[in-house]
DNA sequence: GAGAAAAATTGATCCGGATCAGTTATTCAT
DNA sequence: ATGAATAACTGATCCGGATCAATTTTTCTC
């Protein structure tokens, strides 16, 4: 049995700068070190399922993963997650299952820490904690901005927000190849597939954006904002 | 000028067993009762407005308080909040602002306590901080439920998702006095007002519910679950 | 690289629920 | 108590978007 690719540790990790462990000190840094393990998944691959048990928190060191809750009729796609974020914080302190289903839209690597252990460094470093509640905090934040569009926006301006989102959060450019079928932005804006579909083309008539294959090129940023706004 | 009424300290409240500020030591519940106080609020009166500085932790001693959006357009109610808990925990470590605007919907008694005191707590002790990241995830997971409620149900199924709330975790009891108006029942299921008016008439036409003034009692509650689940 | 499966696309139809326009019932203020 | 303002209610109309049905394109698989 191959054991998974170890591509550097926690100390070399944080001393780099990483989001991921700010504020533990250097034995801490250790512990969790060896309460940690590195995985890939292909694209497509489910990193944990929705109802599992949630006995590690996952940090995403590359890839894009999407989150989302699974149900009988059709998924609701909670989050787009880029590199640079935990997965699972939600699970922790309280009942020990993932409230979500984790799937890769790229070829992901996370960094796989005991959930235990994780507990443990925020129970001995408070200010870990602290950060921790604040990046809680910001998610919530951002929730309320969704549950806004999802809820008093028309079609167009759900989408918008989307295409702004992947433009300004995800990949800091406006261009950029979107590995996420039509279907998905129909699970993430909460609409038919032929909506989005159609809704695509309507930008692409009015000059906003281009398309040519899987990559997508906002020309009018103003228009997509103006649209997200007026809704 | 009159001093608001202080009807109790963090200690006894603390020794009785009240949520708030579990897990703290003596000495810091003495400095936590020194950066407190208590506030009565009429109904209908506003608590704290969306955009204002966070400058104090609320917690509810007594009542029931909305949190809610404010847009030019309509409000979004984000969560009816009853006795027993916090209030603006999302602006700790963050932007020092209220990110939703809260009002009272009966008298409410509040306890304020100061944002940096609170912060400090926190950093002194990591076990409260636990406790209050284990609370805010049980408020995401709970925005989770409403999430899907809001977007994948048609409007029976929002409405009796709220009934059921108010039944089960707010009033603990299948008849109670709603002072929530027809127009915030849409504000908080998305829908129209006139909308809320004809689903409690459905309601009430198939013995699901009946209405005398504003006393609400439910008959049948596994109806209205399965309401609930088929959306 | 051929065939199969999945994803993207298009047009036609239909319906859930919003909006509009009023009426009746409560609540509030003097 | 009384008029005014607000909330609750009702029916008629309309439209945004879902659904359905089919075709084309792309992506896998052996």
């Amino acid at each position: 049995m191959a054991e998974p690719t170890l591509t550097s540790n926690c100390l070399e990790c944080s001393e780099n700068g990483h989001a991921c462990l700010k504020n533990l000190a250097t034995d801490q840094l250790k512990i969790v070190d060896k309460a940690r393990t590195e995985v890939t998944f292909k694209k497509g691959e489910i990193l944990f399922k929705q109802g599992a048990f949630a006995s590690q928190i996952m940090f995403i060191r590359k890839g894009l993963v999407k989150i989302y809750l699974e149900n009988t009729s059709r998924d609701l796609i909670l989050k787009i997650v880029p590199e640079g974020n935990y997965l699972g914080l939600s699970s922790l302190f309280g009942k020990n299952v993932f409230h979500y289903t984790a799937a890769a839209y790229e070829p992901t690597s996370v960094c796989m820490i005991e959930r235990e252990t994780f507990n443990q460094m925020i129970l001995e470093n408070a200010t870990f904690g602290a950060e921790i509640i604040k990046t809680l905090n910001d998610e919530t934040i951002q929730s309320y901005d969704r549950l806004y569009s999802l809820t008093r926006k028309q079609l167009h301006g759900r989408l918008a927000d989307i295409l702004l989102c992947l433009a300004n959060t995800i990949y800091k450019n406006d261009k950029f190849k979107i590995p996420i079928s039509r279907k998905d932005l129909a699970d993430l804006t909460s609409m038919a597939t032929e909506s989005v579909i159609r809704i695509l083309k309507d930008f692409r008539n009015e000059g906003i954006l281009s398309l040519s294959g899987k990559t997508l090129e906002i020309h009018d940023k103003d228009r997509l904002q103006k649209i997200s706004r007026i809704g």
